[in-house]
DNA sequence: ATGAAAGCGCTAACAG
DNA sequence: CTGTTAGCGCTTTCAT
């Protein structure tokens, strides 16, 4: 038995409407898009065939006419996502409301790839590209001669010209130390990352200053170390040993924080009774998981995302924009960490 | 001083190059695509022409002409992305390499935004979608209506006609208990998540296998609670309390294990010496934070990602593939946790 | 109010 | 060996 010659799954086109509907491709499209005068009867008569047919306009051959492909990039270093995932969902959120598309490429921090990966974004017509990252660092930007817009989220171009956009890591450690002082601390210590990063030195700062302006100065020297754990249980007996009466240690990560939580337990410091001590990331399942909860600072890195891509919007309607770096602002996060007990 | 008439940032057509290289456009066409005879001077003026233009054929035109769009949608529920990130990576890895895109789409595990996302890829024409997930649990699938193929990767669907990929959550459970096993433990105790988790039960089955193959059975009662650290120090309590000859746990996640490595320290039993401790996820922050590091179990996820993509781009060239529920190997990483010091 | 025709950038078939 | 032509699906004048 021959099956019938029935029609396989291409995709209904505009003509298979307008032959539906008896009129013409001109019409159809008219119709469709509710463009130019026609009577209500025929206008309908296209809509319920395009309906019947399960009809959608082809996007390559709008695209091909409109000479737009609302699409962009989205180009990510960090593979391991602790940091840029946040951002990536901001900007998508932000983009996709606005009936843009998002193409994903992982470099792998490896600027070979990242040379292929904006080749390939550039010969799809991509309207634009955010760049991020898993450090702040200034990196150098990816050039001038694109001819689509490029913003930074979560790491800075070296090229004042281009616009960044990164957390206010002083701001965040201004945030942490006025809560610190705010629950009665006068002796702050200081354990973080190493020197060597930005974040690191900007969230010292926060912290030297807010301290200098209550005419304080930090308990013991401030501990640039490593981003782990391991490093927080070390620093924290160099700390108390360096600064016995220190009351609140504010660390430049949470993961920092809770080696500082262990060791304060095993030296019989009560937390935060004893000592306050306050994180950086908000990272749940570290700063929820530590004994007692942490209270941290959170980066509100969604918002960096969607800022980019709001920013990168603008700058593809071809709005003025500004250049340069900017900072969204941190967000204090109490939990038991810090709540002293009465 | 009128500026002269400036070609702006419009991109090179390949009428554009066949007008720089003397030639017609067919010739153009052929000469950039290595179709069809010609003198190598002719060819060679045109490639040097479209060089000098900087000539990207513009992949609209060209995909609809071929009627294909070279993109498939990745969709994501995971918001969180502690799973379904080294996924995505994996799946954007294998099909990068085949000159495939993909569009990122996050739903945030609303079944709204997810049928609004599929129907914006489907109007993308799409070539095929990842649908992927935090959770392995089976799930409604999204349709057999569409146009496109359909994989799931780390999560599964509940339609046997769907393909699925998720990790060996009971092979797992095994390799991990064999391993307890092998460093000479006999009484091996089980704390994982909520019971009703697919991979809770699971990893617990494959231990619970893995004993009775031994003539053993597990260490008191297996313990489902939660996925978190202060669930694993509870239950750590339990056990010591249920079995207090247990000399190994193994857990459900790595941040459960965290927690009974808190509890088995504060009550002086020691890790690996007293009871060796393995965990489940190789989430390196949190394993390598523990102390003794943590001997876990890595669930592969790149490479579910990596073959989710391969099956798709199969599907894609309409080879046959199979259907059903796949699983990859889980493989374990062993550290401190378990090493029996001599 | 509707239809015909041109053209977006490209490729493929066919002439010359 | 090269040029011409048709057409992918759609929108947009411009006639009718």
């Amino acid at each position: 038995m021959a099956s019938p010659p029935e029609q396989v799954a291409r995709p209904a086109t505009i003509r298979d409407v307008a032959a539906a509907a008896a009129v013409s491709i001109g019409t159809a499209s008219k119709a469709l898009n509710g463009r130019g005068r026609m009577r209500d009867e025929t206008r309908d008569r296209v809509l319920a065939a395009a309906e019947r047919l399960g009809f959608r306009p082809n996007p390559l051959a709008q695209g091909l006419l409109a000479g737009r492909t609302y699409t962009v990039g989205l180009v990510t270093g960090d593979s391991y996502g602790r940091f840029s995932i946040p951002v990536m969902l901001g900007a998508e959120d932000a983009l996709g409301a606005g009936q843009i598309s998002v193409f994903l490429c992982d470099t792998r921090d490896d600027p070979i790839r990242e040379r292929h990966y904006l080749d390939r974004l550039l010969a799809r017509r991509v309207e634009g590209i955010i760049v991020t990252g898993r450090r702040t660092e200034p990196r150098p930007g990816i050039g001038h001669d694109l001819p689509v817009p490029v913003v930074y989220a979560m790491t800075q171009s070296t090229d004042e010209s281009d616009y960044s956009i990164i957390p206010d890591d002083r701001g965040g450690g201004v945030l942490a130390t006025r809560h610190l002082l705010a629950t009665g601390r006068t002796r702050v210590g200081h354990v973080t990352g190493p020197e060597g990063f930005q974040a690191a030195r900007e969230r010292a700062a926060g912290l030297t200053a807010t301290l200098a302006e209550a005419g304080l100065e930090p308990a013991g020297e401030i501990l640039f170390g490593e981003w782990s754990e391991e490093w927080g249980r070390q620093a924290a007996d160099i700390l108390l040993h360096a600064a016995p009466d220190v009351d609140a240690v504010f660390c430049g990560s949470d993961q920092i924080a809770r080696g500082v939580a262990e060791t304060l337990r095993e030296r019989g410091r009560r937390v935060p009774d004893d000592v306050a001590l306050a994180g950086f990331d908000n990272w749940e399942p570290m700063a929820l998981g530590c004994r007692p909860p942490l209270t941290t600072v959170d980066m509100n890195l969604g918002e960096i995302g969607r800022l980019a891509a709001r920013h990168l919007l603008d700058a593809i309607a071809g709005k003025p924009v500004p250049s340069g770096v900017h900072t969204v602002p941190a967000a204090l996060v109490p939990r038991a960490s810090t709540r002293r007990s009465i």
